[in-house]
DNA sequence: ATTAACTAAATGGATATTCAATAAATACTT
DNA sequence: AAGTATTTATTGAATATCCATTTAGTTAAT
């Protein structure tokens, strides 16, 4: 019964922002929303609300809600193609596939782009020509540039597989699986945490003919274990 | 080429149904504009119209919108158990495996029940705790039924796993990445129809320690070669 | 004649968007 | 430095559209 209510607040709240940082919050608030309720439901007085923000700040700051997803596809995509740029780790060729692999079943990777927030640009990709062409190009690239890897991990040696198109084919395939639908695959077995994400790398040696995971190589692969919750993509709360 | 238009009907079409029948047209045309548009731009207005049907007529059936998506979310979860009891197949424990993958990869499942529709049950089960427990439920079942089969498979020497449990998990990851997002993934390596799911096949046997197809066992996969569209899944246009 | 599928029009609430008004920065001038 | 002008982030209220749902009425089957 204290009449102190934070819900109703008059709005003398003046955090003001540079352009640029307040776009990257309410785009940081929209993966929360859409993470949280599905992105079918957002709206935009909604996701004001949860960004403490008058819904006419988004208009501002996007023009419209459309431009607000568009937006997000873009970054999104963005942070999609920065993946394959974390992966060159010149060096030893299994090292480099080891920790490519890590790289794709990881966690950090995980909760840089989940899958609510994928299902809704696939579905966004549905009808918009310019998202879909995006979302095809991006993945013309990732087959592009594994298929280019493991090309050289046959001539080293280290894969032994008839068709490199092929197997980076299929090694999407289980990817983007094993990605996406990681919140319905990984109750079925309660186990450690990170086990997930270990087991799906010693099957896709498995996959490409290399030999299995050494002690020394499981010990390395710390993203497995190491759970931190937040990619630290967009901006912190 | 006859001249019969369908599309702009003042609505004196009194092809009057029973409600079952009326129900599984209008579920399927909700899929197909799902399939086109994407579901979170449904409305209960575009689909009575694509339809050909008046908006109360979808309240009359359903009740509300709601009620509308929780039926496709019933139906759909309803088909993928009865994917489960096609497997069976008794007979050759090594065609029984090969059947299995046939089913899992091939492209009457995936025309049953598509990417657009899943992502969109996948959506709903994130705020929708019913919704939420039915999809558990379905993929603790898909990971019980497969780890059964792998078993069985181990037993007769058909396969060479260390853990079907862990097998089947890795299996479910390929064929949900597999199926979801073939419309991404195929486009890669332009080719014949059905070598996509043929391709599968071969690498899930791969991956389970299998010996790889024989030429006899490649020619009896006539479902990767028969391009049929349409399940026949609701009700045929 | 009763039931059940179906249509027509109306309603109220939600929602994206607009327009005008404030207040905090930044730039400019002296 | 200090005051003034300008830009820019931000709010508040108003609007018009859209949309799910309701209610009442109509037409076909049994």
């Amino acid at each position: 019964m204290s009449e102190v209510q934070e819900s109703k607040q008059p709005s003398p709240r003046k955090t003001r922002l540079s352009a640029d940082d307040r776009r990257e919050q309410l785009l940081d608030v929209l993966v929360q929303v859409i993470r949280s309720e599905g992105y079918e439901q957002v709206t935009m007085a909604q996701l004001a609300q949860a960004a403490g923000v008058n819904p006419s700040l988004l208009m501002h700051h996007f023009g419209s809600k459309e431009n607000l997803m568009l937006t997000l596809v873009n970054v999104s995509l963005q942070r999609y193609g920065q993946l394959f740029r974390e992966l060159p780790g010149s060096g030893d060729a299994r090292l480099r596939l080891v920790q490519m692999l890590a790289v794709y079943f990881g966690l950090r990777w995980m909760n840089t782009l989940a899958a609510p927030e994928v299902f809704a640009i696939m579905s966004l990709a549905r009808r918009h020509e310019e998202v879909r062409l995006a979302v095809a190009r991006m993945y013309r690239r990732y087959h592009r540039v594994l298929t280019q890897e493991l090309r050289f991990q046959q001539e080293q040696g280290c894969v032994r597989i008839a068709d490199a198109a092929a197997s980076a084919q299929v090694l999407m395939a289980l990817t983007e699986g094993a990605h996406y639908f990681s919140d319905q695959l990984q109750p079925q077995i309660s186990e450690a945490p990170g086990a997930y994400g270990l087991r799906m790398v010693e099957h896709a040696l498995l996959l490409l003919g290399a030999g299995p995971l050494t002690q020394a190589e499981r010990a390395g692969l710390n993203d497995f274990t190491v759970t931190e919750m937040n990619g630290g993509s967009y901006a912190a709360e």
